[in-house]
DNA sequence: CCCAAAGTACGATCACTGTCAAACTTTGAT
DNA sequence: ATCAAAGTTTGACAGTGATCGTACTTTGGG
């Protein structure tokens, strides 16, 4: 499986890592950031993917892809490409799963902390 | 009582800060450190508070201190003397009623990651 | 065909923090 | 008095990671 795609969208269809292979280390060190809590805060009340754009960081466009990328390789989000934008979904039933309660005690109260 | 101690003791009790003024951010920073949360989880495993010498952490003493401390400083332990040895309180009830879920979440279900 | 939009890749900083060794302090026991 | 046990304090050092600007790529539209 997974063909070895040439180029134009092969290098643009990120892989995710199986849940299952995620430490309660790496997710910490993914939630430990606050652009990144706020990232997954407002994917988790939107409740619906949303593209990089449409999440309004304090940060670069350039420190923003890096924090999305360390969100992806901690098995936290899931991206895929719509035309240039870059859509993120959170994997909130696998994290639910493996790490029962932790995106409710880490992100849900995210009122204003 | 309460009398300003002078030293031999005063200067060995040392002041906890009040949980409401800690935020989750920095209850991240203490956890998301593994030799922090594995003391936090043998606290919580023991049940019944531990001299910082009977956990057995794969750090010098000095860096053990300063885990202790940090952990101390974000008000997830309580800190006494018995003598010459330093006992370890986890704040449990407090931590659960203010970030409910973390504790369980982050420490219980700590058996080996 | 060319341009703007949306991200990505790449270095370069820069601050933070986990680590240790060595010297010190306090306490309880001999 | 002295000693050992248990921590603490104080630098020093090294690795990590968040940040940015600049240059680059891909895509869709005019």
């Amino acid at each position: 499986m997974t063909a070895t795609r040439r180029k134009s969208q092969g290098e643009r269809v990120p892989d995710h890592p199986d849940i299952h292979t995620i430490s309660l280390q790496q997710v910490l060190d993914a939630l430990v950031d606050p652009v990144r809590r706020q990232i997954v805060g407002e994917l988790y009340a939107a409740r619906q993917d949303l593209a990089c754009g449409t999440i309004d960081l304090p940060v670069s466009k350039s420190t923003a892809t890096h924090h999305f990328h360390v969100l992806r390789e901690a098995g936290l989000i899931r991206q895929y490409y719509v035309g240039t934008s870059r859509m993120n979904a959170l994997r909130r039933d696998e994290i639910d799963e493996v790490f029962p309660g932790l995106l409710d005690a880490l992100v849900a109260r995210h009122g204003r902390e």
